[in-house]
DNA sequence: TCGATATATTGATATTTATCAATATATAAA
DNA sequence: TTTATATATTGATAAATATCAATATATCGA
């Protein structure tokens, strides 16, 4: 999976713009193109089996995914399915270890969402 | 809306057992049972207008419903909606003013989400 | 008590989401 | 290169969610 410099860039860009949403918390006005960008995020994080495997993650910073089924008792495929939400949400980010996925906690975002509610 | 002693010791329950589930952070390991009771709330922020509503009520600490319909652009109904989902995830609290209905944001419950995903 | 206004509820519909079984793909080991 | 193992994708289905129009309810003011 190849990423370009300029896709590398918009990345960049996004993770900033979700940042500068989250920096001053939800008590300067948060507008519609704001609530649409941070939305999918709480999203990803708003559902029983991601908040544990999140939490699985979050414990070491970093989890195989082969150790990720059991805890959350749901099939692999379903499993699967929600850490891909999650990776598209970048709360963890993907890494291929020979026939293994590691999932690492990506401790930017988990702090946006705490600024996001701080009072 | 009457509320009994026993519902009032019930709710103050709940409401201590939320934030002893957030107080760790993510990184104390998350049951099935406390999934379970953080992810109503967390779905409960995860729309966009949702979280517009609760950033308008937070800004002055309460609004009247009757100021929170055009900002977001939906129905009458369709916010009242949504505040009630706000009201019952406890985010917010409602009380009647003559006609109006006044929300008041729970600092306590942001508070607590912000806990959960501090690093 | 009656009309006006604010908010909530109901009922219907379209969309999204969660889940699993079956299958595909990728990597390592023999 | 074949086989085994780990993970992802597809396709189907059931359940949950968002939305609005229509209507109900509650409160104020006359």
């Amino acid at each position: 999976m190849h990423v370009t410099k300029s896709q590398a860039k918009e990345l960049r860009r996004e993770l900033q713009e979700v940042s500068d949403c989250c920096s001053q918390g939800l008590r300067s006005p948060i507008g519609k193109s704001e609530a649409d960008l941070l939305a999918p995020i709480l999203k990803a994080v708003a559902h029983p089996a991601r908040l544990q495997l999140l939490s699985i993650i979050a414990l070491n910073g970093q989890a195989c995914a082969c150790d990720l089924t059991a805890p959350v008792g749901l099939s692999q495929p379903t499993v699967s399915h929600h850490l891909k939400i999650l990776t598209e949400a970048e709360l963890i980010h993907r890494e291929q270890r020979g026939q293994w996925a590691w999932f690492h906690i990506n401790k930017k975002r988990m702090k946006d969402i705490s600024a996001l509610f701080a009072v």
